[in-house]
DNA sequence: AGCAATTAAATTGCATGCAATCTAATTGCT
DNA sequence: AGCAATTAGATTGCATGCAATTTAATTGCT
């Protein structure tokens, strides 16, 4: 085990550091989607969650638990729930007790929730073409950034 | 302007979203810094206020302000202002309002928030090595990333 | 000088993230 | 069956992010 060595000069440089970049992109990221999103009414999380619902309705008739959506976004029912609440509010989501395991909650899109997807791709469209982005540059950095995220995802046990 | 057309089956699958693998990458990140950053005795986004702090301080007498410190990290005084309180309370930063311009705060390390730094470079190395982090890896990433940042810094406007 | 427009922080309100705790239901083991 | 250990969600508390508003100070323009 060679042991790492950091010269504080350049190893303490925020603009040095991969988690600044990240954090600082991620947020760049979620920026860019606001005009969008607050078209569709949602917040970026609650966007992550329909994609997530709207996947899972593609093989029916199971449904998602919050558990299992959890897993999906890496999130806990901290976060999960309150969000939920508020689709749930908003009529898109419906949240039911399993009866055959009550610990759980099943989550199913409502008509509207199931309908909002239909205006995603135009928006999402006209968002990259507003921006000009580079679709193979973007999977390019997808792929790269998912490797990472594999990493950190064993690591952190 | 060439319309950029998306198939829903991929454009909408939660695993083919960069701004997914960003967030969570991002989430992932900070995660595995929680160890070291709790025998700190500070928060992710502190941390990283403290890197502005110690590099800023390479190049006296000049002191950042609030402002400054959020161009930096791309944060606003609404994240920046209880934030900094907090590090004033443990007593690692002193705000200061400026005598030319009432409107500024000016910030300063106190000897114990300087003193933070040296604790932080040990750390880290333990933190990469035990991961087995590949540093080239690390720098490649991190430079993909920063042109991600880039490109989203001038289209946010 | 006088005053509208700007600017820097602070404040308020809301929605996350996440650790820690709590509750209720289910499993597993004897 | 009986009971400890697990498990799924919900709840609580705290620290961000960030939009929107407010306050106070400074600039810029006439």
């Amino acid at each position: 085990m060679t042991p790492i060595s950091l010269h504080a000069e350049e190893g303490l440089q925020l603009d040095n550091q991969l988690c600044f970049k990240l954090y600082a992109a991620s947020r760049a990221v979620i920026r860019a989607y606001k005009p969008m999103l607050d078209q569709l009414g949602l917040t970026y999380p609650q966007y992550l969650a329909m994609l997530v619902l709207w996947e899972w309705q593609q093989q029916p008739p199971a449904l998602p638990t919050v558990k299992a959506l959890g897993e999906r976004l890496l999130l806990d029912s901290g976060t999960l729930t309150p969000l939920l609440k508020r689709l749930e509010l908003q009529g898109l989501v419906q949240r039911k007790r399993s009866a055959s395991d009550e610990r759980e909650v099943h989550l199913a899109l409502t008509p509207a929730g199931c309908g909002l997807r239909e205006q995603v791709l135009p928006l999402k469209s006209q968002l990259l073409c507003e921006r000009g982005v580079d679709l193979d540059a973007l999977a390019a950095l997808r792929s790269q950034v998912g490797v990472l995220l594999d990493q950190f995802m064993v690591l952190n046990h």
